[in-house]
Formats: C-alpha cells, structure tokens, sequence
DNA sequence: ATTTCTATCGAAAACGTTTTCGATTTAACA
DNA sequence: TGTTAAATCGAAAACGTTTTCGATAGAAAT
C-alpha cells in the first residue's frame, strides 16, 4: 500500500501535477470547478504531502530540535511537555536528544539537528559545556536558536532562565524572617553556574540581614542528584554544629527530602528544632512529611515560553522580518509549606 | 552560510556528482585516487548528505515516532530515556509526541508520523483507545510498529509488557504470608486493561490463599493520578472498617503515598496496624517515610526491549527477511521496604 | 590484429513537490 | 472587428541524492 502523490491525483483526473499542487493550495488561478474536484479526490485517497519532497523544495522541515542533558527529572520532562504541546498546537513535530551532561555528544547532536534541517533549535546546555562552537555554527547557518534554563551568556540569541540568586535569596530571606540565624547551605558542585548563583543569593540575603557567613555551615555535595548525600550531610552537620544551627536551605529538593528522612529518624522535630527550605518544588516535596518548602521553578512556563520564542523567530526568519533576541527571565515562587 | 552538497564537490575536483556520490560509499568503480580527493574534500567542506534528498531518493529517514499517553510520569520519562539512548547507538532520532490519552489526538498523531516518512514506530496507547485502525493503517503501510505497556492483543506486531496480574498476585501473597488477612485494594478506573488485571491478580492471590474476598474492601480511584485520592480513600477505608483490615494493596504508588500520609497525620502505624504495598516503584517510594514496598515495573528495560525489537523489524525489512512478531513480558520485581 | 576483459567514469532518470513563466482560451472593451 | 484583459492551465526547472546503464580507454588474451 503506497501513499497517494499529485502525480496519482493528477492522472486520474487526466490534468496536471501542477494545477493539482495549485488547487490544494487555492492559487487563484485554478478553476473553482477544478479546485472542487481536486480536493474531493484528495480527501478520498487520504493525500498527504511526502515531508522529504517538501522539505526538499522549501528547505523547512514541520519539525523543531530539543537538546537537554536528562529527561528522567520531574524539572525537564515538565518543560517538555510544555515544549510538545506549544509544537503540537502549531503543527510542528519535536526531535528530543540526550546529552547526557557529555559535551561530545551535545555538539553531535547539533551537526545531526542541522543535518536533519530541523527549522529551529532549543537546548539546556550540559553542565560540561565550556566550548560554544557548536552553538555559533547553528546561528552561522540561520536556524533560530533559543538556550533555555542552562545558557551561555556570550552567544548571541534568545535565552530563558530564572533568576537563580534572586530565588535563592528570597527563600534565605524567609527563613531569616521566620527568625532562623545559623542557616546552613547544602550547595551543588561548584561548576554549574545554578549552583553557583544559589549560592550567591543565600550569602547576599545573609549579608543584607545582618547574618555573618559562616562558611563551615555550608556543605558540598557533589552527588547532589542522590539523595543519600543529603541524608549524609544533614548526619554530618548535626555532628559538627549541633544544636547550634537552625535551618537549612538546600540547592534541590532531593537533598532536601534526604536531610528530612535523617531528621525523621533521630527524632530531631522540623521546623521545631530544624526548619528546611528546598529548591525546584518536585512534585514529591508535596507529599514529605513534613511537605516541603520549596521554590517553584515554572518548569512549564518556561518550556512555554522557549517554545513560543523559537516559533516567533521561525516565523520572522520566513517572513524575512528582522530578528531581535530577547531574554525572558521566568518567575519563580516560594512556595510555603510545613518544613519552615 | 549554506551546507555543502555534492554538486560543490564535483565542480571543485572537476568530475561528477555520480563519482562523488560513489565515492564517498566506496563503490567498487571508483579509483582509489578518485576516492581519497572526494574523501579529503568531503572532510574538509564538512559535508554531511541532505537528509530530505536521501529520504526522498531511499524512503526511509532514519527517525522513528513515539507515541504515549504523558512524558511527565517517571514511568513514561524513563522508558524514553531507554528508548532514545537505544536509538543514539544506532544513528536513529527520535520524534516523540504525547497522546495525552485523547484518541482523537492519537489517531491524528498515527497520520503525522506516517506522512513523516518514520522507518518504525512505538505506541504506548491512550486509555480511551478502543478502536484499532489507525494501527492497522501502520501495518497497512508496512511501518514497523512495537506496541509496549499498553497493549492492543488484537493487533498484529509485536508488543511488550508486563504481567500486571502476575505481579499483582505477589504483591498480595507477600501480604498474606507476612500474616495479613483483611487486606484492601485501592484500584484504578474500571476501563484501562492494567488496572482490571491488577485486580484480578490479587483476588487471585486472596483465593489461591484461602482468604474470602470482600468487595467492600476494593475502593475505586477514578482519579487516580492524584494522591489525595489515596488520602481520602485511606479516611473512608478506616471509617469504614476501623481495625478490621490490616494492609493495602494499591494500584499505583502515588495512591500508597496518599495513604500513607493519612496514617501518619492520625498516628495509625505503618506497618504494624497498617501494612501497604505500592505498584510501579516511582523513586518516591524509596524516599517517603516509612519507605513503600512496591513493584518495580523495570520500565528501562521495557523501553529498551521495545527499541531493540523495533530496529531488529526495521533491519529484517530492509533486508527483506520476513518479520515475525514477538511477545516479550518484561519482568517485574518485589521491592520490599518498611511499609510491610 | 582482433577480441575480451577490466577499470573508471558520467549521463540520465527517478523520488514528489513547488513555483515561475509562458501559452491558450474566453470575455470584455473600444 | 480588432485589441486588451482576465481566467485557466501546464511545461519545465529546481531541490540533492542514489542507482542503473552505457561509454570509453587501456590491458590482456587469443
């Protein structure tokens, strides 16, 4: 069973290929008469235009590119979600890769994307990304690009993030407000800038309250997508400060989630004793016990807004309207709940 | 900046684009010097092959289509990660589209992946699925098509999924020799095949044990994806039948969750006057307090099995080898935790 | 010297669509 | 009646690749 072409139409109703490619588009200079039977016929054989044949001729492809370092994370399949539907409403299909924090293979699957012809491209970078020549050849080859969440400051196109340092250093303020003064800071790697601009935002809310840093209250956990290291460095800061710490505000829920189940286990009472502040607001910090605080990172407003970006730009790019790049800064939200 | 193409080489080295084409595959009447000039100046423009060309010339695009009911579900995100990270190591992309257990979108999904020229296909189908011809036009078309988790039997091609009655019947039967005897279920919806088979496999269990089953103990969550369904359910169960029943079996982990939180709030211990046990093994039941025992659906292995059958069809057709249709019952596993 | 074989190349068609541009017919106008 | 305008169509080229099938030249064999 072969897929119906213009050339089939055309020969059963004994005209050409080219008034029947015309009828299906209404070009004005197609007879009513014809555009009806053309279309009646079209719509019997079930017609649909071969993608490659079109892609060919007009060198766009229905189709947009996604890079993102993991989709088994409540934050990235939240904004592709986002992405799918936006891509779904405008008729435009979604090719999804993994770069798996692999600079290598990110920079792949640029040159697979713009092989493909894909007529736009979205991508969280790695956390491995030091290197952007993979993202200029995209630009340099005219295909709209958007960075999202993890960006790169120096190239030059659209971006989508939050505010990090601001985020953080609303949630820090809140806890000082509830009266907590020796809060601690588990803390990510040192080289994703996320992790670095958390940090930032917690001593500057410190400062700007009157609270000294104390650096021996912050701790590092490299491993900080598994939730023993939080279970492990809430065990080592209560060896270390004892009673003389008072909160905690964690760079992401897991390590947050990992510290409750410790404290939950000592008897240690939150927020009584210890109150707990995370970061992304999983679905799971909603059903801890005790819920989480935590901040909400509009995963899917910001897929959303990536996605109606890049379409904007597709769109001017046809149009051959200038592009302006434009930076979205998502909010966020404090999201409030027993831990604090 | 334009791509490189095969006319730019030929004019360059001053032959043609037949040699060009030929050389760069090795064919066997092309001179070795020939060769390594198209060779080395294929590098050096960086020339990859237009894929609308190739896939308009060859019919077949190097990309397969999935299909499921939701990405932002740990169950679904992980079966992709297997399905994409399966498909890197074999040059394949991916397109992947959410039905959003709408039937309508599913069917009109079916047609865009088919115009798309996709070499194969994967569904996991919508809950409201129950007519079948969209798949049977794949078949028609002679599009490689590997249904997984939620399955058509009547559709010829190959499927893969696990035995939710087999491992429901364990569930239960580590219940009943762990001493438990009024044991309830939480189960699903009363349409999708996963949740009646589940049902089944514990009123099994409960016969093959000698323990009278009671109906009044089965409580339906219509809306099962929301875990204040297992809260509230929990509160009826135990207005209902007070110290009369001693564990719940729950359709899914999220529904444990709900219920455990219920218990935890009226101080009703876990496992000792209640014991629960979960479905699906979401990374939260290994976080929660008291831990939840469940069952790992393997949902890596099930996306990666899909994936591998996939491409084995794809081969054998492009080799012309007949296809035959497997089944494949991925295993399940006990996880047994502190709620039990 | 003629034939046969091998090695190397390229012309051309094909995949299905889009779009330009010219051709033809018909209607409208002077 | 002759001219112009409008309406309707189709030929052909183009997109970039693959593959079939000859063509040519020289080497080897007779």
């Amino acid at each position: 069973m072969k897929p119906t072409t213009l050339k089939d139409i055309a020969k059963t109703l004994g005209i050409s290929v080219t008034t029947v490619s015309k009828a299906l588009k209404d070009y004005a200079d197609v007879s009513p008469k014809t555009k009806a039977q053309v279309k009646e016929l079209a719509e019997k054989l079930n017609y649909v235009p071969n993608s490659f044949a079109v892609g060919l001729r007009k060198k766009q492809s229905k189709t947009i590119g996604v890079i993102i370092p993991t989709m088994v994370h409540y934050f990235f399949s939240s904004i592709l979600d986002a992405i799918l539907k936006e891509a779904e409403s405008k008729n435009y299909m979604v090719i999804i890769l993994q770069s798996n924090e692999d600079y290598e293979l990110e920079k792949k699957q640029v040159d697979l994307l713009l092989n493909k012809g894909v007529d736009g491209i979205l991508i969280s970078l790695s956390n491995n990304t030091k290197d952007f020549k993979h993202l200029q050849k995209i630009i340099d080859y005219n295909v709209p690009l958007i960075l999202f969440d993890k960006i790169a400051k120096l190239i030059q196109c659209s971006k989508v993030y939050i505010d990090d340092r601001q985020a953080a250093y609303n949630a820090v303020s809140y806890l000082i407000k509830k009266g907590h003064k020796r809060i601690s800071h588990f803390r990510g790697n040192l080289n994703p800038q996320n992790s670095i601009d958390r940090f930032l935002g917690y001593k500057k809310a410190l400062e700007d309250h009157g609270i000294p840093f104390d650096p021996k209250l912050v701790y590092i956990c490299d491993n900080n997508s598994d939730f023993s290291d939080g279970y492990l460095n809430a065990k080592k800061l209560i060896e270390d400060h004892g009673e003389n710490v008072d909160a905690i505000f964690t760079v992401n829920d897991l390590l947050a989630i990992g510290a409750i189940n410790y404290f939950n286990e000592q008897g240690i009472k939150i927020p009584d004793e210890i109150a707990l502040f995370g970061f992304s607001n999983w679905f799971m910090a909603s059903v801890i016990t005790p819920t989480l605080s935590s901040i909400d990172q509009n995963a899917y407003k910001m897929g959303e807004t990536s996605a109606v970006l890049l379409f904007d730009e597709i769109d001017c790019k046809l149009k051959n309207i200038p592009i302006t790049h434009k930076k979205v800064v998502i909010d966020t939200e404090l999201v409030i709940r027993n831990s604090c």
